[in-house]
DNA sequence: TGTGATGAATAAGTCTGACTTTTTGTCCCC
DNA sequence: GGGGACAAAAAGTCAGACTTATTCATCACA
């Protein structure tokens, strides 16, 4: 996705990034600048970059005589992309889904209810136009065109809450889209009922009626959380 | 708070971040590193690691032959931390407090419906003791002794809501609070409703009561917004 | 006139080696 | 056993030389 290593330090960022986020560093671990710089085959000039931006997301904590030490998981800035991509890599991925789907649950009924207020006629257009399409790809396994579509639809609402904060997860619900398809079990065509709840929702925004567009997306976001089972039979 | 500027590349980004998140310089300026060495009296390798920390922070982009161009705001990562502090410190903080309110708004009802399922008796302890120690602040002018509780009862919220996502706003909630506190206008003791509302959040967690939690949760969220004018009276 | 290739200028990127500073751990003396 | 001086270790800093990618301008050619 959006940065592949960019040069050296990326490289190097781009290995141990995951590494340290798939807990291959038990919390405290320590690192020494020029052991890394030679197993990379690097500078260190190189490798105080990468380790600087991994400080930068409190990965790690870097201290004079001591070395690189690695920081316990709840320090960690988990709401940063690289991150969030790096998780969903490795072995954590279940766990940073379910904690993300959560989220999502969260913020998009919210977000759904702003932009039914906010969303300009451009932004409505788009919404009708995103829903269409996921109709069309519903059926006979044209899962890419749905995930396409689904995606758009999803950014749209969170660009038109007019919530910079909401509009900036809109990576992030691609992700988890992405992930559901690609990764999780979906032999299947899409459910219809979710189907018909997006171009509810769309309706919904358009009319302007909040409450309306917030309940929608309320089921849809529950559908997605019985999907993992978070939610009790 | 966390980190104040360590070593000489933290003490140029304490200057250079809250220039940029500030809108010091326009999308698409370019700055050059060499001019920014010199302009800070450090060498360019401490300088590179700074922008390298502002390039994983998307505020900047480093390109050849072109030097460093500032990205625009709808890249940055907003949820950064450190983002976070230097837009709440500069002349951002009015809409930077807005998006950060709606964002609690939608989030914490539903980390109380969680910490009303997950909360240990720990937590339900150190949750009354939040709300009492609020209720015995909430008179006479004790402002920053009823900050210390409000900030700690969202945080246990937050935590006990068993969500790492969630967890990890319970900095952001504690700068918003206190940013009430300290810079809004808030000459008179705190709304004794909402200090009723607290305890009764307790009291709904302990009870493991969700529905309850998640209701009285959004009163209190519903309240910090119509303080910021965001809802219609 | 427009277009594509060539080349020069530029700023980031990289490497190396020497030096400084802080922190920690140890050893010795009281 | 405690405290202070000393030594070692690792990050931090700096300066300079070199490399590489990218852009822009120029020029030849169609």
């Amino acid at each position: 996705m959006s940065t592949p290593g960019r040069g050296l330090h990326g490289h190097v960022l781009e290995t141990l990034g995951p590494a340290i986020t798939a807990g291959e560093y038990p919390p405290g671990s320590v690192l020494r600048t020029d052991e890394l710089a030679q197993r990379f085959d690097v500078s260190r000039s190189v490798m105080r970059e990468a380790v600087r931006v991994l400080e930068s997301m409190h990965l790690v904590e870097s201290r004079r005589r001591v070395g690189v030490t690695v920081r316990a998981k709840s320090e960690w800035n988990v709401y940063d992309p690289q991150v969030i991509r790096w998780r969903l890599a490795g072995a954590d991925r279940p766990q940073q889904l379910r904690s993300l789907t959560v989220l999502r649950s969260a913020i998009e009924p919210a977000a759904a209810a702003l932009a039914a207020k906010h969303a300009t006629a451009e932004q409505c257009a788009e919404l009708t136009e995103c829903a269409l399409g996921m109709v069309a790809h519903s059926r006979g396994h044209q899962l890419e065109g749905y995930l396409v579509h689904d995606i758009a639809f999803h950014r749209v609402i969170l660009n038109a809450s007019g919530n910079e904060m909401f509009a900036r997860l809109g990576d992030v619900v691609a992700e988890v889209l992405a992930g559901r398809t690609h990764h999780e079990v979906m032999f299947e065509d899409p459910d219809p009922a979710a189907v018909t709840l997006h171009v509810q929702v769309a309706e919904a925004v358009r009319a302007g009626d909040a409450a309306r567009a917030e309940h929608l997306t309320r089921e849809i976001t529950v559908g997605a959380l019985q999907e993992l089972d978070i939610l009790a039979p």
